[in-house]
DNA sequence: ATTTTATTTGCGAATGATTACCATTCGCAA
DNA sequence: TTGCGAATGGTAATCATTCGCAAATAAAAT
């Protein structure tokens, strides 16, 4: 009941009306601490009764979006969209290109580049995307043991 | 003088054999000058003879991202794949959320941001997307003009 | 508490981009 | 020119996302 309340007050002061499903996205996007994409929303909530059908969730992500109490992002393979609480800090990933394991990046240089580019061009700046990719160290070793056939351009890009 | 001759040479430099439909492809992408999606291409090649087939020209472009003679982007919108020329120098634009128009940024703050990643994290860096979103001023004016139901959130992030 | 009225939900069908298939055609070396 | 593996065209299949609409709800009015 108490959780329920503060999820209700959020949704309220975004401006959105409670709804059940609604209540119970915003859970499952705050337990999860993580971006996540329309259809491991819909999984999760199928893990207990009253499921949120699939096109529910997605309109509850672009009401969500819309209102600013998410932000919505593409996956590292840019196939699918992703969606994170707005609240969460970090706007930026250093992704493993192998796992997909995300760390957030704290420091942001592009603030600094956007008032440069405003003075040059006269735009004016509304944000910017910035994703850094690598391999974290448990791919690299993994990566190293499996190795050996990998001379050419073996290493697809999928 | 002959273009073609410079387009077969671009090809097999890349180890990519030559056909006419790649030619045909490159040429496009060369004369264009910006990044174009996959009907983009087939568009302008349905605009003489012989037609690229779209299917073709979807595994062209896969396989010129392969072999990195084009990078691989996703439009602003995010509902589709862009590509442009690897050799053009611009890895990050300055794009106009409202008439899309991309200005190519030469400035790129993130690599200094990588080698300090790398170093704290561990990870091996193997690239990052930047694009930076804001108005032009064409739009700016135009949308001065335009003004007067915009009370609400209407400006949203997206 | 019940009725009213505007939303919201669910489910299935539609869409649009991309990919998979497969028969036909092409590029190129012998 | 011939032969064969690679490439192409056309289309069917996939996958994420969006739509349409009847039934279910929420908040407001009675």
């Amino acid at each position: 009941m108490n959780v329920e309340k503060s999820t209700e007050t959020k949704l309220t002061s975004f401006g959105i009306k409670n709804t059940f499903q609604r209540k119970r996205v915003l859970e499952i996007l705050a337990g999860a601490g993580q971006p996540l994409t329309v259809d491991e929303i819909y999984l999760r909530s199928k893990q207990e009764a009253d499921v949120v059908s699939l096109s529910t969730v997605y309109r509850i992500m672009e009401l969500f979006a819309a209102k600013g109490l998410v932000l919505k992002n593409i996956t590292f393979d840019e196939k699918k969209y992703i969606y994170e609480l707005a609240a969460t800090r970090h706007k930026h990933y250093l992704i493993c290109a192998s796992c997909k394991k995300k760390l957030g990046i704290d420091d942001c240089p592009v603030e600094q580049l956007e008032r440069t580019l405003a003075g040059q061009t006269g735009y004016k700046i509304v944000g910017h995307k910035l994703d850094v990719y690598g391999y974290c160290p448990a791919c690299q070793q993994a990566m190293a043991k499996t190795e050996g056939a990998d001379s050419d351009g073996a290493a697809k890009t999928k």
